[in-house]
DNA sequence: GTAGAATTTCAATAAATTCTGAAACAACGG
DNA sequence: CCGTTGTTTCAGAATTTATTGAAATTCTAC
């Protein structure tokens, strides 16, 4: 890497201990503060088990509120092209950023949705089909296994199946009042689900 | 490994089809049930960035109803002392599950919380304190970075500075109320967060 | 068509995470 | 004290996940 960059690829500066800017170039300031919300988020979706790379880029298109293109992420990003591609297009598929096509131009660009309540309500769609529903599948399969029709009527009564029963039937509703918590937020985002949070926190 | 043992551990089928039971013996069919269970629950904890043993120990000790000692652990789900250990005493600190010393007994065994909500608000809460706080403050930060009193009164009003500024912003206030919603949840978990839940529904 | 710019794919590789096992440590009864 | 039983720690091994880079493919302007 040559000793100073006109533009230098995200700073390695860690979050926690972020320098104090040393400069009052407005462009430079801009991409500093870019920068420093991209590496966070990025962080985040890390321990959200979201690929790191996948969030910082989504972090771009969202803070920039730019379409860019593949070159520019690998650049901005330090990261290869075939590592670009893969997670713009899963981005795509997740639905949180779009393709956008420029008149004579072959090059394709991204951006993301700007609205934070629908791409919050599509990842929260997207997350309870993929990892609650199969867990309540499980749950109601586990319950049926331990049915007096499966076990028996003396079996079904011994304390370490009734206990294991209870803790079956509590998980579960559980898991069924977060879903659907979860499809409240889905169905709602695109009408205002600001409003709609606001009346779920005053009724708390 | 002997070549049969009376129960064997964890088994090893897939979760998406599992083996139909061969047995009507009500104290396997118990265990199927739990291991099942036990499988599925370490895989959503994967997806959500929790380390998949870790998961799977917490919901060995909630499924059973029952205290685990670190050996009833090692040989259920077929993984080292080490691993047993340090995973236990991640739970603990967690608080989601409790070590329980037994009158005239060195070993020491370790239960689930019993209250779902409960364990779900704990969660809840250390992940908002770990995670959301953090980006809450860079966001914050990176306004100031922003501000005119940084940036002066001419460039603050670049559009690329305005987009950015703007994107912050209506992040700012997504997490604030996705944060104030995660403290509601904790704050009423002791009180009958059921009943506050249902209220909630009810609102949305 | 076709040139060539842009994208996708994927085997190889690198990085990060998780796990093991054995040694060190602690607690207790005698 | 010492022997026994049980727990913790942690360096290295194993496994999983992410990334690269170059070849194959696709697309579009001409």
């Amino acid at each position: 890497m040559p000793a100073t960059l006109p533009v230098s690829p995200l700073s390695e500066t860690a979050v926690d201990h972020p320098q104090e800017p040393r400069t009052r170039d407005p462009d430079q300031l801009l991409r500093l503060a870019q920068d420093e919300f991209i590496r966070r988020w990025g962080e985040m979706g890390a321990t959200w088990g979201i690929n790191r790379t996948m969030a910082e880029i989504h972090a771009l298109c969202y803070i920039t509120a730019t379409p860019q293109c593949t070159d520019d992420v690998m650049q901005r990003l330090n990261i290869s092209r075939g590592n670009a591609s893969m997670n713009l297009r899963a981005l795509c598929d997740w639905g949180i950023i779009r393709r956008l096509h420029r008149r004579g131009e072959r090059r394709e660009y991204f951006e993301s949705l700007s609205d934070v309540w629908e791409i919050f309500s599509i990842i929260a769609a997207e997350r309870k089909r993929r990892e609650m529903d199969p867990v309540l599948e499980t749950i109601k399969r586990c319950q049926q296994m331990l049915d007096e029709s499966s076990l028996g009527k003396a079996a079904a009564r011994q304390p370490q199946v009734q206990a294991t029963r209870e803790r079956l039937a509590n998980m579960e509703e559980f898991m069924s009042v977060t879903n659907k918590i979860f499809q409240q937020f889905v169905s709602n985002a695109r009408s205002g689900l600001n409003r709609v949070v606001k009346v779920l926190l005053k009724a708390l």
